[in-house]
DNA sequence: ATTTTATCGATAAAAAATTATCGATATTAT
DNA sequence: ATAATATCGATAATTTTTTATCGATAAAAT
């Protein structure tokens, strides 16, 4: 439905949504409905229905009718493609702590197409033990396994002081992603994508708001 | 060094950094550093100095000295106190699995004005348990605690197919702010904080980066 | 003391993202 | 068949966010 490869000017707010309409229309699919209008995603997700149809054209090439709205299938396919959920892609764990375990546990990252293939970690304890169906290795074979391995993306979750270290053995091994969970701000090459996951930020927006509200109605 | 509740136009954007700012400031201080320059923070977080210097505008009335830069210690009171790091706000977690029980773990949120009161959870063999500190109780007693505790912030780490429910049930209880990090969009009235924390949304930004790095140079 | 330099603060410009407007069109109901 | 209505798609306007410019100033160097 689309050609291969576009230029893919697609802001990263767009980006972000994305998931969340897949996750709007496979649910509105599971409800058995076949089609969905942009003013019921822009309802179902607190999105202004403008926005929802300029995500969409940016995506996809299926085209909305009046008064029907957008097919769903269709959408979910294009979508999907965009994302690249259609093929996955390996990627490894550093720190398998609590928020690693928790994400090794979570098992639904096929859905998005990642595959997570191994788990290290520098605690011995840990080594050699099977945590959700994958073997942890020790921390210091990190860089060989990705680079034998030809693993692209890594996700973090040491804790902060060994951060930078653990990102740079990965991107020494040939990792170009990082998803980071630690609280610190990864220094790395213009040619690496990282993505900090910052708890904090997120925390300060929701206090702030809750602030605001609470103070309004004083 | 500001007066009292000024008027809170700070955008999402620069509250998401200011935390970022403030963990920054800290280990320029624990460095033994005194002074920090808006060029140096811009350079550690890869931000835009002028943008430093308009978020720190925002929230603090430090000023900062040409050649010098800005007072750490100043700096960092100021974005504490902005963000209510200074007084803590009790919260409760709902859902002790994987994510549950990590964030429980992670203990740090008292850093970030955060205090964890009470765990609940709908599995028999969790209840009663103690799980880092805080004895996880039934789900059934959620609204009930909230309201008895006067519990203005909820954090969600249920499946999704619950979370909205719980949602409902934490508001009922007089929840104001909720952290939700099931992949769900949640229903709730404008009155209510709500933050959905979206992985998949991250992981997509990720991926994208990703594949045009790749791309790129091919 | 004077010059040099780094950096601030304010204003302006640019870019990005969101929201509004409006004619067109396909379906449903009369 | 015709009218009414919901909704699309495109364009335009608004708002928000980021980046650039430039004079002023304080410390360091000569």
């Amino acid at each position: 439905m689309k050609h291969r490869k576009e230029a893919v000017a697609v802001s990263k707010a767009t980006l972000g949504r994305l998931p969340a309409y897949l996750r709007t229309l496979k649910e509105m699919q599971a409800r058995g409905e076949k089609k969905a209008s942009s003013t019921a995603l822009a309802e179902a997700l607190c999105l202004n229905a403008v926005q929802v149809r300029k995500d969409l054209a940016l995506v996809s090439s299926v085209a909305g009718k009046p008064k029907l709205g957008f097919d769903i299938a269709d959408l979910i396919e294009d979508i999907n493609r965009f994302l690249g959920y259609d093929n996955t892609t390996d990627a490894v764990i550093v720190g398998v702590g609590g928020l690693g375990k928790a994400l090794l546990g979570y098992g639904g990252f096929h859905n998005y197409g990642l595959n997570i293939v191994a788990a290290f970690d520098t605690n011995a304890k840990l080594i050699g033990k099977k945590v959700c169906g994958v073997t942890v290795q020790s921390g210091a074979q990190v860089c060989e396994f990705v680079r034998t391995m030809n693993v692209k993306i890594g996700i973090i979750c040491v804790p902060k002081e060994c951060a930078q270290s653990v990102a740079d053995e990965l991107v020494a091994g040939g990792v170009r992603a990082i998803w980071n969970f630690a609280p610190a701000h990864l220094q790395l090459s213009e040619r690496i994508a990282v993505k900090n996951e910052d708890m904090a930020g997120s925390l300060a927006i929701l206090s702030k708001r809750l602030e605001q509200i609470l103070y309004n109605e004083k």
